[in-house]
DNA sequence: ATCAAGGTGTTGCATAAGCGACAAAATCCA
DNA sequence: TGGATTTTGTCGCTTATGCAACACCTTGAT
């Protein structure tokens, strides 16, 4: 319900950390961004940085996360479990969420986003494979957590070629009904 | 030369309420902000607000004398005396302001700007003043800059009914003459 | 008149942030 | 290759900020 309430110091700080790192990547590519060039745009000091995460790859994917979860719109994925419309829509997020950073960052930074946004989804994809059976901790859940991910993941970029023909809401419901042939049930 | 090199962490903060100061000048009445409201906008504990300022009108007093000093150009009136040319530089930043904070700010807000204003007119007039003598404390240069600075703000005032018809400079400038009918020695 | 609600200053204590220094690692460049 | 420069993590100590609580004052509704 209430947890403990972080500092508000906390929130401020983190949030000047992220976003003067999102300002540096519009700039820079991601291997020359430095922890002292965003403590030096965030206005903070350097040690403070390191309170807060572990490194700029702890630092690249909690901003990952946490805009991701922002375009997932929470509520669509916390209280229900997989099927085709949350599929949909996760599709929609990242496929939104990558355009809008392609045009925020220089080259050199996908090989990288991707491979947080693939782990992301695998985590999101665990927690809802795991609401039907909240007891079990099965390896095949994670298996299938796994393959979701990239298969997902491989869509968007596929989608990205095709991205003046078709929306993806079009495109990833073509492949549904092969993907989720069984009912909703388990 | 170099003083103490004030904390990052108060510029930051004073900044922020500052800022936010400002924006909350565009939505309400002067009289209708209070520092609760100040505190959240700038995201800081109220207890803070009372660490950096005395009270409500020491922000605005703050506010204002930055913002003009910002819009004066220190370097404009810091290295020389008073002439015509510093007059009229000051006269122009002042209407500037006035403009710009005109539109930014509700109404009931103008009285306690110009009271501020015109003091911040007339600590500026005393230390030019001063300049050709360093010595002197003299009781006649203080009477000086509170009439000059009375005599510069109404000439803002009344440049504002004619503002559509003359410039501040070509206004100012039309008094210059007879105000300083001296040489520009002492 | 009385009460409730909200704003104001202030205080003591807990904690995040700044600073300088340091060794180690990475990067640059001659 | 080597030496210079920059970046990275980390450390104790100091300082600014958050928080809860308090008494006091205003305002407005009953």
């Amino acid at each position: 319900m209430n947890q403990p309430k972080t500092d508000p110091r906390i929130q401020r700080t983190r949030k000047l950390i992220m976003d003067s790192f999102m300002e540096l990547s519009g700039k820079k590519e991601f291997k020359d961004i430095t922890i002292t060039d965003i403590a030096a745009e965030a206005m903070i000091n350097r040690a403070t940085f390191y309170y807060h995460f572990e490194d700029i790859y702890d630092l690249l994917e909690k901003v990952l996360s946490e805009v991701l979860l922002v375009n997932l719109d929470c509520s669509n994925y916390q209280h229900k479990e997989l099927n085709e419309e949350v599929i949909t829509s996760i599709f929609v997020a990242i496929t939104n969420f990558q355009q809008s950073l392609s045009n925020r960052c220089h080259r050199g930074y996908e090989d990288t986003i991707a491979r947080n946004i693939r782990e992301q989804l695998e985590i999101i994809f665990y927690k809802m494979l795991l609401k039907p059976h909240p007891t079990e901790e099965d390896e095949g859940l994670k298996i299938t957590a796994v393959i979701l991910s990239w298969g997902i993941y491989g869509a968007s970029v596929e989608w990205k070629r095709k991205s003046n023909e078709i929306t993806p809401e079009e495109f990833i419901q073509l492949a549904l009904p092969h993907l989720l042939p069984r009912d909703n049930g388990v």
